[in-house]
DNA sequence: CGCGCCGAAATTGTATGCAATCTTGTCTTG
DNA sequence: CAAGACAAGATTGCATACAATTTCGGCGCG
């Protein structure tokens, strides 16, 4: 009834302050509205989203353990900035992983997800068309979304909060070592994985996705870290050797 | 000096309260004094280590997110009783992540580490022999240990990081689900596992390990849910449902 | 002019207090 | 006697206050 849709409607707005905080700041460094190594200072953000510090700390330790920001006793919290090694093994674990997924997912894939992931792929395509930094966003976003699907077909919700964090993760190094702004995944890479999900064939996928990760990768300038790590430590903690 | 020893041997002990509580109690709970279900009161748990609850609180939301405890808003910290879906995708993980670790650790290892790993073979089958409830606690907590080894030598800090969450939650489906309570590591397969790295033969090592996980998964009761469920429901959360 | 020291301001770490929610035992009522 | 209502107690969610630490500007000194 009314009264039962009323309990419903009203408090699923201030659900879980904190969960809504940590997406918030996500979906902002994951869409480069933050850069990496920007300090997030408790305070700011308690008063941005008005509430506070507990609900703030919170926040930030879950991305902490997501490695999408790291923490220093006493210093603060800040947007994490991945060395060209951490890279490297972001996108092994993905190698590792996302074949797997592939395998999985072609045996459990049903008509509906199949048209769920043309959908995806029309909007992404429809975004690589557009110019502006606002598309861009949206484009790795996208881009992203397409590997969280594919997990969330596979049906292992472990393996999914894994791919989770891994593709963000990746939006961070793409930012930060990408050579072209776009080519991340302009390849259509993604329709013929579709396409070999669609017909069953894993092994078929999976090789496929690694040559799509090969492609992400040719792609980012992880060359050593003398110059870049320079860079770093002016950017991000220069105050801080003993 | 004397002076700088100081400097290191005082404060390690109160370095960060929160890690060392989260610490414990993951502790704890892998090597199962603290049963699946078990509720942890956060004054409780704080008046234990003597800090506050917003210390406890961090611990605990940090073993919330490795999926050992699980929270319910305004009810509290539960020790985690993962469903027989949960323990089977636990390991079809490991089965995945597994093999690729044993082929960059076969490439990698070096003779400490193999010496490492004697050392660690040797220490569990000592337990092996041992009596007692406190000798199998120690023994489970070695098994996990020779597979966070493996993620170690691997190389790559965020998979070390997965194996982490992946062994200890092991230890929970273990401890629910196990059948004989000893018969998870007793076929040698370490030693099989050691020799094939040795031989740098990560392909070999990788099976071994897949017929290991075979082994470990074929000791568990994981048949469906319906009895087990209803245990579950009568040993935690009794009072939840509408 | 550079360099290190010192103190104020800013920021984080932790404890505590209060409001909201859940749990539990009792009592009423059919 | 069973079932539901209700109130007291216990527990969590959150905000705030204070202590500990770091940062940063200025000052004196070589």
């Amino acid at each position: 009834m009314t009264l039962a849709d009323q309990t419903f409607a009203l408090p699923p707005v201030a659900e879980d302050r904190a969960a809504m905080i940590r997406d918030h700041l996500r979906d902002a460094i994951v869409d480069r509205r933050l850069a990496p190594g920007t300090k997030l200072n408790e305070a700011e953000v308690g008063t941005l989203f008005d509430v506070s510090r507990t609900v703030v700390r919170a926040a930030l330790q879950a991305l902490a353990f997501e490695g999408l920001v790291k923490t220093e006793r006493n210093r603060g919290a800040f947007v994490a900035n991945p060395t060209p090694e951490e890279a490297r093994q972001v996108f092994a674990s993905r190698r590792l992983i996302e074949p797997g997924l592939a395998l999985a997912a072609a045996q459990r894939i049903t008509s509906g997800e199949v048209a769920a992931f043309r959908e995806r792929l029309h909007h992404e395509s429809e975004l690589l068309h557009q110019r502006g930094p606002t598309a861009r966003r949206a484009e790795i976003h996208a881009s992203g979304d397409f590997h969280l699907l594919l997990a969330k077909v596979a049906g292992n919700a472990i393996l999914l909060r894994f791919m989770e964090e891994l593709v963000a993760r990746s939006s961070l190094v793409i930012a930060l070592y990408g050579r072209s702004g776009a080519s991340s995944c302009g390849h259509g890479d993604h329709g013929n994985i579709l396409a070999a999900l669609e017909q069953r064939d894993g092994e078929l996928a999976g090789r496929l996705l690694l040559t799509h990760i090969d492609h992400i990768e040719a792609d980012l300038d992880l060359r050593n870290t003398s110059n870049l790590a320079l860079r770093d430590a002016l950017v991000t903690d220069a105050h801080r050797l003993p």
